[in-house]
DNA sequence: TTGTCTGCAAAGCGTTTGCAAGCGA
DNA sequence: TCGCTTGCAAACGCTTTGCAGACAA
């Protein structure tokens, strides 16, 4: 990773996922930069994610085909899981992570665990209830 | 789904799906299915994808940012959960599913799950082997 | 014959890369 | 000044779409 410069875009993508409560993709970024800084490039906001993500600054999430979705790291050593509601959208924190006990299993079998993901999908409780009156 | 025609690619398709034992990628399907049918076309196979879909006979995954993988739905009604090496992209099964008991939790906050998701990532044994020798 | 399905080509979209100019240290 | 970083444009790879011809029923 050589010598950091610190250059003011890499700030405002900092900043942006640093106020973001959940993940955001690149293109979210981009639409929140674009008003200070009109002429940065998607290509500039992909490196310097990329470089976050080497450096152990932020985790990257597969929630759907087209889109990497991008989260700062929280300052422990906790990592989170999410579940995520299909109609609204939200994305809403799974309270604790079930996978330890079955890791140390894995990992005697000889694999290497380096992360893992656990995804929840379904209806969340507002939703819920405004499909209920509705219908 | 309206009448459905059985033509000789959905049946290619399929049955390539039913043998597969892990999720593989429309690529995939696409390089076994050319020694039979030549001229398929990859838009064929997506569109056979996406019926298969919507008729519940498949289910899709996201283990990383580009492609997308498939996977018939077994007999039962049981889910499978994947750990996925990242040197040799093989995918393996996770022996079983730690979130039925943090499930009932969630739900008694008024959460509706339809689905969940887990993914490990990291190196198997046989990579990590590999690695080893190779210095 | 009829309407679905296919192959082909082009487009769409997120992401990556090459390159010359810009700018932080 | 030095060389990392940026903006721009083009390329890349997976996936989608429009369309005319092919084919199952």
């Amino acid at each position: 990773m050589e010598n950091q410069r610190n250059t003011k875009q890499k700030k405002f993508i900092l900043s942006i996922l640093k106020e973001a409560d959940r993940p955001i993709s690149a293109n979210e970024i981009y639409a929140k930069i674009i008003t200070d800084l009109p002429k940065i490039a998607k290509s500039t906001i992909y490196r310097n994610l990329d470089a976050l993500l080497k450096q152990d600054i932020i985790d990257k999430y597969n929630f759907n085909d087209n889109e990497t979705f991008y989260l700062i790291k929280p300052d422990n050593d906790e990592h989170r899981h999410f579940i995520i509601c299909d109609d609204c959208k939200k994305v809403f924190d799974l309270p604790s992570c079930p996978l330890h006990e079955i890791e140390s299993s894995i990992e005697e079998e000889g694999f290497i665990i380096k992360e893992h993901q656990i995804q929840i999908n379904g209806t969340c409780k507002d939703c819920a209830q405004s499909l209920k009156k509705q219908g």
